[in-house]
RNA sequence: GCCUUUGUAGUUCAAUGGAUAGAACAACGGUUUCCUAAACCGUCGAUCCGGGUUCGAUUCCCGGCGGAGGUACCA
């Protein structure tokens, strides 16, 4: 960083001097040299050829001359390929680096202090008339490893769950519960709480469908039979009931719901994630009515004759959008509008940012401008984290069709998986006691989940192969985690064999250019985290994990670190082992992911 | 129809407008007297099509074609 700071501020220099033109710090493209190349750095020349009105050749060699001549002391030699001036950055000026990263323990991680900015993220918003299910899984990790970057870029964070606990399709897995149900409860079935009503969610939807054949053979239209299906109707009036405060359905509401939430409790602490803030639809809701009622006054809003209120967007190339319906119930963009209007009396929110998958683009669109509209400063820049569906191999989970892959179960599965594997490990580690061996099979398990979703790009849909599983070899959370448990055994080898790393390395070992390599992507550590944080993307972090341990992998295969005879460069290597390995750390932290001592 | 988004090896994923487009899985072939073989090395193999901007395009712009999502009383 340091080294790189001071080398483009020596190439403007340069510029001016040679060229006699100022230009920018930010139009020196100052890159890592590809590896076919000999050099650490390399500067892209392109740019200035308009001012040099010289060759690329020539003028990359012009600065080179410059730069080797003013930093004598960093440059150690240079090429010109092209239009590219290739520099050799001294092993001196490593090994500086290196130290510094040693002594360091934050690595480019900022802490948040008391005046930073205030960030609140939405994640996970379940419904609860149904199990959490992969797509949910998907949420959730991107929502605790967005909020884990967030804080590690200087940010206060606020952790937030709107759960929605209220609407049509809780009256659905009520009503069916109560038609079909026999009483049933999670400790007489032994069913876990979200399980149990999300069987009558299905349930319901079954008998509502061969209600709407029926109608249909007696010759209604399917229009008119899904509008009419006396299941439908009854559902709709339970409702209407709930939002009356009717006493008997309120009583059920929060029965049923307290299952539901014992239920995911398990899901969210499997899965390692939790909320600092929970909200739930059924105390915002009436919020929102209110603001929408208050927007209705002030002229933002128009009502219909029939009653419903509308947001007319037209001016904002947009469509209408409904508020409340005819019937005077809130509908989802109410609720959100209330939410965040409680929300904001709770916290003194800069930035808010709701993790939800990008089927919901256009509502968040519109909720940005009807936020601004209604007075909220942040709502004009809200974030919407739009991620891309999970796809299944035959397409779309459905969970009403039932074809959906269960988040407790798929959590289970991996967990099971490693463990089967580590058995079949030829070397396993015999001292290992039962008990360690399962912890080592969850942390595993669940790395192999997470690091599976979080490398791919958030936006993207993604696709999930149940019956492949998920891969332990590759461009996985395993291998990181393999090599990261290795690294820890050799350090307490060192340990053991009484060498310990001094503060400051020794500047005069010489070093190769794998381990130069090893140095220049640790330093990459800080760069990557703040990228994750302004492009709101974890996923390169877990890309960048993948890289730093392949290339450690091949180091570690050439060098025999406890048995180097050079105390120099056994020191060195040490030293670099142990960053690695801090890296690998703070990284897989930030995605969620905890990396095993042994394994 | 309209709006949004996406299109890279057989498959799953990478690539701030930079050099010969990287990995992994699958397939085939090698490596273990040595710090954990869940490893390492090698072979095979890709930018949907057509224009444009640029010294330079997988990336930016326009037009096709394909996938996904949304499209007002579901959330």
């Amino acid at each position: 960083m340091e080294i790189e700071k001071k080398i483009v501020l020596s190439v403007v220099e340069a510029i001016k001097n040679l060229y006699g033109q100022d230009v920018n710090e930010n139009t020196v493209q100052l890159q890592k040299t590809k590896k076919e190349f000999e050099g650490h750095l390399t500067l892209v020349v392109f740019p200035f050829l308009k001012i040099s009105k010289k060759k690329p050749e020539d003028t990359a060699q012009d600065l080179g001359n410059y730069l080797a001549e003013n930093l004598p002391q960093i440059i150690a030699n240079f090429n010109v390929i092209k239009g590219f001036l290739n520099l050799t950055i001294s092993s001196t000026c490593w090994i500086e680096v290196l130290t510094a990263m040693h002594q360091d323990n934050q690595l480019g991680i900022t802490t948040p202090t008391a005046d930073s900015p205030l960030v609140m993220i939405e994640y996970s918003s379940p419904n609860t008339n149904k199990p959490l299910h992969l797509g949910h899984v998907r949420n959730n990790l991107l929502g605790w490893a967005l909020a884990n970057v967030m804080e590690a870029n200087g940010n206060r964070v606020v952790k937030t769950n709107i759960v929605n606990d209220r609407g049509i399709h809780i009256c659905k897995s009520m009503l069916a519960w109560l038609k079909y149900g026999n009483g049933e409860t999670p400790e007489s079935t032994g069913i876990k709480g979200d399980h149990l009503i999300g069987n009558y969610y299905v349930a319901f939807d079954k008998h509502y469908k061969e209600q709407i054949k029926e109608l249909m053979a007696q010759g209604m239209s399917e229009d008119e039979a899904k509008n009419e299906a006396p299941l439908i109707k009854e559902a709709r009036e339970m409702l209407v009931k709930w939002e009356q405060g009717d006493s008997e359905v309120r009583a059920l509401w929060q029965q049923m719901n307290e299952w539901v939430y014992a239920g995911f409790d398990v899901t969210y602490k499997a899965m390692g994630v939790g909320f600092d803030k929970i909200y739930y639809e059924s105390d915002t809701y009436l919020e929102g009515k209110d603001k929408v009622l208050e927007g209705l006054e002030k002229g933002f809003f128009t009502r219909k004759e029939d009653g419903s209120v509308w947001a007319d967007l037209t001016q904002e190339g947009l469509d209408e959008k409904l508020l409340l319906r005819s019937d005077g119930t809130s509908v989802y963009m109410t609720q959100d509008i209330g939410t965040a209007k409680l929300r904001f009396q709770d916290y003194p929110i800069d930035k808010m940012i709701y993790v939800v998958g990008n089927e919901q683009n256009y509502h968040f669109q519109v909720l940005s401008i009807l936020l601004d509209k209604l007075g909220f400063e942040w709502g004009k820049d809200l974030v919407h984290f739009s991620y891309g569906m999970v796809e299944l191999p035959n397409g779309k989970m459905k969970s009403r069709e039932g074809t959906v892959v269960d988040a407790d179960d798929l959590v289970s599965e991996m967990i099971a998986t490693a463990k089967r594997m580590s058995e079949d490990k030829i070397n396993k580690l015999t001292d290992i006691s039962e008990e360690e061996a399962n912890e080592i099979a969850r942390i595993v398990g669940l790395g192999a989940l997470k690091y599976f979703i979080l490398k791919v790009d958030a936006r993207k849909n993604m696709l999930f192969n149940p019956e492949e599983s998920i891969d332990f070899n590759g461009n996985t959370g395993p291998f990181i985690q393999y090599t990261y448990a290795r690294i820890r055994s050799i350090l307490r080898k060192a340990t053991e064999a009484g060498l310990s790393i001094p503060e400051t390395l020794p500047t005069t070992a010489e070093l190769s250019e794998k381990e130069i390599g090893l140095i220049q992507m640790i330093a990459d550590f800080g760069l990557t985290v703040k990228q994750a944080g302004s492009d709101y993307n974890p996923s390169c972090i877990a890309n960048y994990c993948y890289e730093l341990v392949k290339e450690y992998n091949q180091f570690y295969h050439d060098f025999s670190i406890l048995r180097e005879e050079d105390k120099e460069k056994q020191l060195v290597r040490l030293a670099l082992s142990a960053c690695v390995s801090k890296v690998i750390r703070l990284g897989m932290g930030l995605l969620g992911i905890e990396v095993p001592e042994r394994m």
